[in-house]
DNA sequence: AACGTTCCTGACCATATGGTCAGGTTCATG
DNA sequence: CATGAACCTGACCATATGGTCAGGAACGTT
């Protein structure tokens, strides 16, 4: 048990400062993008030497990677209940909800994926032609089967998934843009809830899963 | 007349490289952000030498600046047929077409755009601050006053318009996603038809514009 | 206490990059 | 044809950046 909880400690201190970083790092590359963000500026943000950066990651882009990787993971999971769902409604209505809150508690991370896969994802490709490829095929039949029962109306699948994230993750990676329009101030828990209705109410209706 | 043929001669110089060289500086910024894209880079794209960049732009950022701001005419000059249009299926159907082409031929220069908003606009914040806004607000008037004559759902004009944005953008910004995922093919032109026809029929409907 | 492993860091290096400049070429004009 | 202005460019420079490394500190184990 000592040997455990020692060993725990220092693989706790090792988790401890990989995350002190990859937090900093995902910041820093929202922010500047990979080519402008610097390891100097990202060890000044985790309040590390530089040099203490490349003994847990050994290169700028490992780091990127494992940062656009966790992103990814937490995109994938918000899918979960768009799965369990009985109709379109419930289903598309609370994916809207979970993605609306990951552009809002997230927005950092939603920026690095755009930026990633803007430049044509040089990193994680094999993610987008395996994992997301088969996430996305899962995701069209659920909603071909809803066509199939009435629930909705005939709607091309990809098309309407293309909507879904374009809308939500817009409110993270455009928050600058939108914070302009709303007179500089960050949208508030009202403006935040208006958003969501407004969002599910124009897709829902617009597809025919509501009145 | 021989006078000015030989001004235009030298004009005309200068508009070519200006161009040649603002061309090169879309693509290269737009596929490696403007920290990671280089001066070398742009010149050999261009096919001018480094310094002749220099010559026509002082620096890099007046360069990316310059770049930017054509973007933001296109962009503005989309809105035309919002406003001359009698109701909100035709004007916001035209206006939808409209942005769907631009990102289909236009795609770098959205990409530079999303960028240059994702980092905070440290270069066009005051178009933001100013000419956005009006523009916004402009159209904003255009939504309330077709609500108000009961021509479509009372929904929040913003949002819509962040919607309109999102939504039109995602196809150029995200391209390479959608592509991967169209089994590493572009759209074709019958693909392109489809995508306008799904937003155009999800959104118009989903405002009440259309049945 | 002695040992080995993991963790940490200041100093350093090779390279890449934005930008400069002196000197040359082209071209319209008088 | 002479002149001056606009245009062009190879060579160069100062700086910033990703990455390395030798040496030391911290800590669990015997």
């Amino acid at each position: 048990m000592s040997e455990n909880q020692k060993t725990n400690a220092k693989k706790g201190r090792r988790q401890e400062s990989e995350k002190l970083i990859l937090t900093a790092a995902e910041k820093v590359f929202s922010e500047a993008g990979f080519g402008g963000a610097t390891m100097q500026l990202i060890a000044d943000v985790a309040g590390l030497p530089k040099a203490n950066l490349h003994y847990y990651f050994p290169t700028k882009e490992s780091l990127y990677r494992q940062v656009v990787q966790n992103i990814f993971q937490v995109w994938l999971q918000a899918a979960d209940i768009f799965d369990k769902a009985d109709g379109p409604a419930e289903g598309i209505g609370a994916y809207i909800d979970a993605k609306m809150e990951i552009s809002r508690r997230h927005p950092a991370g939603s920026k690095v994926w755009a930026s990633e896969v803007m430049h044509r994802a040089p990193v994680i490709q094999d993610y987008l032609e395996t994992t997301l490829m088969e996430w996305t095929e899962g995701r069209a039949q659920i909603i071909r089967r809803w066509i199939a029962e009435g629930r909705m109306d005939p709607i091309d699948p990809n098309h309407l998934l293309y909507m879904l994230w374009a809308t939500t993750q817009h409110y993270a990676d455009f928050g600058h843009q939108i914070e302009t329009l709303n007179n500089g101030k960050p949208m508030s828990d009202a403006q935040w809830a208006a958003a969501k209705d407004s969002v599910k109410q124009i897709i829902l209706k617009g597809i025919g899963a509501i009145k």
